[in-house]
DNA sequence: CCAAGTTAGTTGCACAGAACAACGAAGTAT
DNA sequence: ATACTTCGTTGTTCTGTGCAACTAACTTGG
C-alpha cells in the first residue's frame, strides 16, 4: 500500500469550509449571506466560508469554527456538520472542488456579524428566498436548503441548537421561538407536555416575568451532566 | 478574493473515501472490512477506501463508487454519505488526512467481494464486534458505529436501502430482513399496516410463494416516479 | 385420512402521544 | 367595573402502535 493510495503522489482537491448560519430576522428565518467581491460570481451572493488551513486547523469542526470566527467575527460552539459536496465544475477557480458545510443556528438580534476578512458585505435574507436558489453563487441554494431541513428536524425534536435558547426564558417565549425556527404553529398542551416529560426546562424559582399581562413562569435549560 | 482563498496557495489534505458496507451474514448485521497489507496500521482491519482522485471522479458521489469498484469488485448505485472526518493525526501517511465516508447495504449472500486491488483479504465482521472499535485502524471503528445507526434509521422509517431488497418479496421475507437490519423482532400487523397506508409495495398479481407453508403473496416495490 | 405444526393474513383491543378545544387565573388598559 | 391579553391547565378526540387472538392454507407424520 505505498504505490497508489500514498500522499502527495495525487493531486489533491481544493478544499474549503462554507458555513449556513441561520437566525431570526422578525417572524422569519433567515440565513446569513455573504456579496462575493471577486470571481467567480463576483456580486452575487453565497455562504461565507474560506479554504482549509492544514496548518492552523486541527479538525473539519475546528476549521469550520476558525471560518466562522475569520469571516462574520462570531466565535459560536454550535456548529454541526451538515455534508460535503465535491466535483471539477463547483469552483472555476479550482480543478477540483471540495466543500465541507456546517450548519450552526443564532439569535439573529443579539449578534452583529461584521463583515470580516475580505467580504463585501453580509447580510440577512429570508430563506424561502435563499432556498430556491435563484441567483446565488455556486451550488448554495441547495446546500441552503438541506441546513434549513436538518435543522428543522433538530428543532421538531426539541433538540435546541445551542446558540439561540437566552439563559431563561418562559414557555410562552420558547413556543414562539420554535414557531418561528419552525414556520408553523405549534399546540400548546403538546408542547409543554414534550417539555416536562423529557425534563429539558426546569423552573427558576419565584421568577417570573411581569409585563402587560399575567406573569409567567421563567425556566432555564435543565444541565444535562452535572 | 484573489489573495487567499485561492486555490494552490495552501497546502490541501490527503483526501480519501471509505466505504461501509452493511451485508447481513445470516441473522446478523455485518461490516465489510479489510486487512490492511502496508502500513500504517498493518495486519489490523479497516474499512475499504482509496483516494480521491481529482483526474477520474467527477463528484464526491462518483468517486466513491470508483472506489468501491476497485476496492470490492462491486458496481453498486446505492452509495449515501454518512460524513466526513479530517485532523493532522488521522492518517501517519500524511501531515493532515480528510476522509469522506460513504455507506451502504447489500445482501451479503448474492455479492463475492472480491478482494480488488491493493487488499489483502476482506472479510464479513459482526457489526457489534466492529462497533466497539477493537483492534480497527484508524477511528473506523467509530464510523462504522455512526454507519449502523444512520441506517438502522433509514429502516425504522421504511426508507429500504436499494442493492438490499430483492425484485420480489413476499412480507414476511421483507419483514424478516428488516428484523435482521435492526437487531430486534417487529409486529407484524403494524408492519403490514405501515406498508400499506404508505404504499410502498405492491401485490404481484396471481403471484404466490409457494413452499413448506401457506402461500404467500408476492410483492414488488412500488415505483416512485413512472 | 386425520391430527399436528407452521406460516399467511386479518381483526379487535388497549395504550400512548398529539391535535383540538375549552376553561379559569392573573394581570393591564379603558 | 369591563374588556382584553397572555398564562396555565384540563378534558376529549383521533391516530398510530403494540399485543393478542383468530382463521386460512399448506405440509408432514402417523
Amino acid at each position: 500500500m505505498n504505490a497508489p493510495g500514498t500522499p502527495a503522489r495525487h493531486q489533491m482537491p481544493f478544499t474549503r469550509l462554507e458555513i449556513a448560519v441561520l437566525g431570526l430576522v422578525g417572524d422569519e428565518l433567515n440565513v446569513l449571506l455573504a456579496r462575493r467581491a471577486a470571481a467567480p460570481h463576483a456580486g452575487r451572493w453565497a455562504l461565507p466560508g474560506g479554504a482549509l488551513r492544514i496548518d492552523l486547523d486541527t479538525s473539519l469542526d475546528d476549521a469550520a469554527r476558525r471560518v466562522m470566527r475569520e469571516r462574520l467575527g462570531l466565535d459560536l460552539p454550535f456548529l454541526r456538520q451538515l455534508c460535503a459536496a465535491g466535483g471539477p465544475t463547483r469552483d472555476p477557480r479550482a480543478p477540483w472542488a471540495l466543500s465541507v458545510v456546517y450548519r450552526a443556528v443564532v439569535s439573529a438580534d443579539r449578534i452583529a456579524p461584521a463583515a470580516g476578512k475580505r467580504i463585501e458585505a453580509l447580510a440577512w435574507r429570508p430563506v424561502a428566498d435563499a432556498m430556491t436558489g435563484s441567483g446565488l453563487a455556486f451550488d448554495h441554494g441547495e446546500l441552503i436548503a438541506r441546513a434549513v431541513t436538518a435543522t428543522r428536524l433538530d428543532i421538531e425534536r426539541l433538540d435546541m441548537p445551542e446558540g439561540i435558547l437566552p439563559d431563561s426564558f418562559t414557555l410562552g417565549e420558547l413556543q414562539t421561538l420554535c414557531e418561528r425556527l419552525l414556520g408553523r404553529r405549534l399546540d400548546k398542551s403538546s408542547f409543554r407536555r414534550k417539555l416536562a416529560d423529557r425534563r429539558l426546562v426546569e423552573p427558576v424559582a419565584g421568577a417570573l416575568r411581569t409585563g402587560a399581562n399575567r406573569p409567567a413562569q421563567i425556566y432555564r435549560r435543565v444541565c444535562d451532566t452535572p
